[in-house]
RNA sequence: GCCGGGGUAGCUCAGUGGUAGAGCACUGCUCUGAAAAAGCAGUGGUCGAAGGUCCGAUUCCUUUCCCCGGCA
């Protein structure tokens, strides 16, 4: 007899999900599967905080450093490796517990959005983002009418998605639909003053830096063939870094972006979690823990 | 002390004889296989101060204060 609960711990950049989850996973015998977007790839670890050996404290972590940094990974992967990995948690009788900040991933798997079977083809992308994005949008206008009236015409990736899919699948756009949960979950989401984030991202920026931790991660992932364009591609610290090893800003330059764009970030992820009104906003452990307890 | 240049939004700066803009910051938002990505919108200034000319001055004139460079 298996059960079909799953916990979700989510939260802005730095604000302590990954401390806070294992305490509970300790304390409820689960298992971590992460929702990030950058920790699913290898040697992106200190950039994208991921839990060192040491700190996972012996619970399994699934769905990190899974992809190779110079392909290409996206949600639909992540959507059914993630729900491959929870429902053998499951299967164990232990409680998978679904930790991140990346607000689309966690999205694929608590309201099972179905995107569109079309894989991305890169080759076509690279031809129609040539084109003026107001012609994009006119064939689209004509091709699928209704993508068109509800997408953001000023925005080229979601335009130019629109019209891979419509062009591959010979017909629409199919509405957004989402499957029938198949999970009972409990979403914990951390709230802190943003006074309080922008103190601790500062913090762990500083700890990041030391010893050059950081810069050298970045360096050995080029050194590995990650190109810098992708690099920069990846955001923030590694986007930072990659611009400051190739001498198009200085130190200070690099650490300022960084910092002022990960506050951007936060507030970013904040403003898309804020629209699920199924969040349970919590302070701390305490809190959480009281909450889970009613929930099992 | 003299000669230049400048003082306009939190910051860097445009600009005009009819009470002002941009980029960034800030605030809010979007999200159909890149999501730490990619986009959108909004708030904000007695235009250094005081006089004068003018129907009207941030813009012209005078004085004054402050900053930067050069010469003494």
């Amino acid at each position: 007899m298996t059960h079909n609960k799953l916990i979700v711990i989510l939260g802005p950049t730095a604000s302590g999900k990954t401390d806070l989850s294992i305490k509970l996973a300790k304390k409820f015998d689960g298992e971590i599967v992460s929702a990030d977007s950058r920790q699913v790839y290898k040697g992106m670890n200190i950039g994208s905080g991921k839990v060192t050996k040491k700190e996972t404290a012996g619970i399994p972590h699934h769905l990190l450093s899974i992809a190779n940094p110079k392909n290409r990974f996206s949600v639909v992967q992540y959507q059914k490796l993630a729900l491959k990995a929870i429902k053998s948690i499951q299967k164990k009788n232990k409680i998978p517990i679904l930790v991140g900040g990346t607000g689309f991933y966690i999205q694929s798997i608590v309201d099972g959005i179905i995107i569109p079977e079309i894989k991305p083809d890169w080759a076509l992308r690279k031809k129609l983002e040539k084109i003026a994005l107001s012609e994009l949008f006119k064939r689209l206008q004509k091709l699928d009418p209704v993508r068109a009236s509800n997408i953001d015409q000023n925005n080229p990736r979601r335009v130019v998605r629109a019209l891979e899919v419509v062009l591959k699948l010979g017909k629409p756009v199919p509405t957004l639909n989402s499957k029938k949960p198949s999970f009972n979950t409990l979403q914990l989401g951390i709230t802190k003053s943003s006074e309080k984030l922008k103190t601790l991202i500062r913090k762990r920026l500083i700890k990041r830096l030391k010893n050059n931790a950081m810069i050298n991660e970045v360096k050995k992932l080029h050194k590995n063939g990650v190109s810098w364009k992708r690099l920069e591609e990846f955001g923030l610290e590694y986007r930072f870094v990659a611009q400051y090893l190739q001498n198009k800003i200085n130190y200070q330059e690099m650490i300022n972006n960084i910092q002022i764009e990960s506050e951007h970030y936060a507030k970013r992820q904040i403003t898309w979690f804020k629209r699920s009104k199924k969040i349970n906003w919590i302070k701390d452990y305490k809190e959480a823990e009281q909450l889970i307890k009613k929930f099992i």
